[in-house]
DNA sequence: CTATATTGCGCAACCGATTGTACAAAAATG
DNA sequence: CATTTTTGTACAATCGGTTGCGCAATATAG
């Protein structure tokens, strides 16, 4: 029936010329006359023809798609960032591949490996929680695919990386804090695998020596900051016999999840205990109260990543230099860690 | 350098065979003989042989690509449908490729014809609130390229679909209601170019008329059903002689909406007036007092969907027959819709 | 022991566009 | 007007697997 689509030669056919010049009219190649990219381009319309990408990209080695690897999508931190990219990519003709890891590096390692086969022009990715060796990011270089590291990096040598100032965000909120009259001051951190957190730490670490507030040992909880790990860090906090009247939260989740052991105890947001989280995701709207975070400036962050592949892709054949792109993050003030009475 | 990567072409220079067997040894043919296969593949690994999708796409015609195309991915339902949709995919050597219409007719148009370019070998879709003239999705079956639809459908011959019964799901959440005591409940609804809303208003109606309980035209608000809407929404009701006592919303973001103007108002959820989303957003827990929701199945969604495209892609040769599925919903009640007193 | 069936692999066309090179025609130059 | 440039298009190789067909070698049947 309907045969299999038109290709260049049915082109080439109907206008007696060689696919080449059909192809070369196509991509407005200066050699051909506007004569003939003007026929070719309208029997083009006329056949309904589509510029096979498969063809193209065999020949050309170029997909036009970029991998993005996400350890989830639905976090509102990640899925901003992908719309970034998206924006970026769409117009430069770009499509995005999108995948999650659901923080194993299991899956990494098979999607990575995915991309490969599929011959991403590019891959974007921020690193599993639970990843430990970076191998297979190295085979990516390896192949001379352009890869960006977002949020989550590693030290990974030609890999170039786009992070907002964790240790500025942290140093903010946790100053923010001080500001508020609040003495003792919480941290939950993440996992010291990741620099994220070591630089948030970092942060209210310093915030709080400039200030002249001594850091405690207690006061600091190390976790995988999701919901759960919030609420055992808050019962934690409040069997010290002196709880701390703030928490600077390296995760929402984690600072929800101090939020509703809080609630249940009956204990006054930020009267009795401060809030502040880090990744300002959707919901901190949403809670009552709501919830003061640190954005992470998500989409610029993904409009850089893909900025940056661009730029590396357009002088491939100059081997690109890796760069370090450092965004400033935004403390958003909320209800949780405004006082009134000040 | 690192010589461009090793085609079957190397391997079978090494092994003193032609290409074909080795093309047919990796893949299994039953024509090979297991010491050849067993050769292949060995050779295959130490040369660190990475097989090229690209190539194989231009002659087989398949890319192994499911083009998913959502309205927008930062919605707990639509990430997590996607989820679904991976399991299944990968566990079939077809890979995700994720894009977001952000709920505009013309971006998704331009993502078809973009997905049709890269030759997708499938697209599961939902359509975008604004869309109203569907010729674009009709192009992607014109191609013979099986299109599933799921949650946002209409009518299109042979695309397939799956969605929950959104009909079941209101009329549940809405009896739930009025078991709770509730005798005014309003509604919430959405656009009515989208099935989901038509359907959730007529489970909502069908409820109250099974319950005597006469349906009122001021009780029922039509908007894009966003916080924003649900914000004003509750504000008109709140104006009308007899307020409800309970608002049943077509999504939770209207549900919260709502749920913040009374609570600036100072009135009590549920005993002023309770409170049911619909979609079971991850928030959904997160808030106070934690909403009730009607759960989607959402991961089911997607691994049925996915399913479905295997299905009719293993026998693309007989034209497949579309095929509809209808999942169940799930009533999650929680605190904005319980009741102690009874 | 001959005849048919099965097994194992090579040959070569093919998927559809891209691109370096060649070459004739037209235009510019001296 | 002869010569050099520029312009416009054709030729053909190529990207890297896939696959129908053919043929020899081996196995099974009669």
């Amino acid at each position: 029936m309907s045969k299999s689509s038109t290709t260049i030669y049915d082109i080439a056919a109907k206008l007696k010329v060689t696919p080449s010049t059909v192809s070369r009219a196509l991509s407005d190649h200066p050699r051909i006359s506007s004569k003939t990219k003007q026929a070719v381009k309208s029997i083009a319309q006329q056949m309904n023809y589509q510029h096979n990408g498969i063809a193209a990209a065999l020949r050309s080695g170029q997909t036009h798609i970029i991998g993005v690897l996400l350890p989830m999508v639905n976090r509102s931190f990640f899925s901003s960032v992908v719309k970034g990219i998206e924006q970026v990519a769409r117009v430069a003709g770009y499509n995005v591949m999108i995948t999650q890891s659901n923080d194993k590096e299991e899956n990494e390692r098979s999607i990575i490996s995915a991309m490969l086969k599929t011959q991403v022009d590019g891959v974007i990715a921020s690193i599993a929680r639970e990843t430990t060796n970076f191998s297979h990011y190295q085979n990516i270089l390896d192949k001379k695919i352009p890869l960006i590291l977002f949020d989550r990096v590693t030290e990974i040598t030609d890999a170039s990386t786009v992070v907002i100032d964790d240790y500025l965000g942290a140093y903010k909120a946790t100053e923010h804090l001080i500001h508020q009259g609040c003495k003792r001051i919480a941290h939950f951190s993440g996992t010291q695998n990741l620099n994220i957190y070591k630089d948030r730490e970092r942060g209210y670490r310093e915030a709080l020596k400039n200030n002249g507030i001594v850091f405690e040992e207690d006061l600091l909880i190390q976790s995988n900051v999701k919901l759960e790990d919030g609420r055992t860090g808050m019962e934690r906090l409040l069997l010290l016999d002196q709880p701390p009247d703030a928490i600077f939260a390296a995760s929402d989740y984690s600072a929800i999840g101090a939020m509703q052991i809080l609630k249940e105890r009956k204990m006054k947001i930020p009267d009795d205990v401060a809030l502040v989280g880090f990744a300002d995701e959707a919901f901190a709207n949403f809670v009552d109260p709501e919830l003061s975070s640190v954005n992470q400036m998500s989409e610029q962050m993904g409009q850089f990543a893909a900025k940056i592949f661009l730029e590396q892709t357009k002088d491939r054949e100059l081997s690109f230099i890796p760069s370090r792109t450092v965004l400033t993050p935004k403390l958003m003030i909320r209800k949780s860690s405004l006082k009134k009475s000040i």
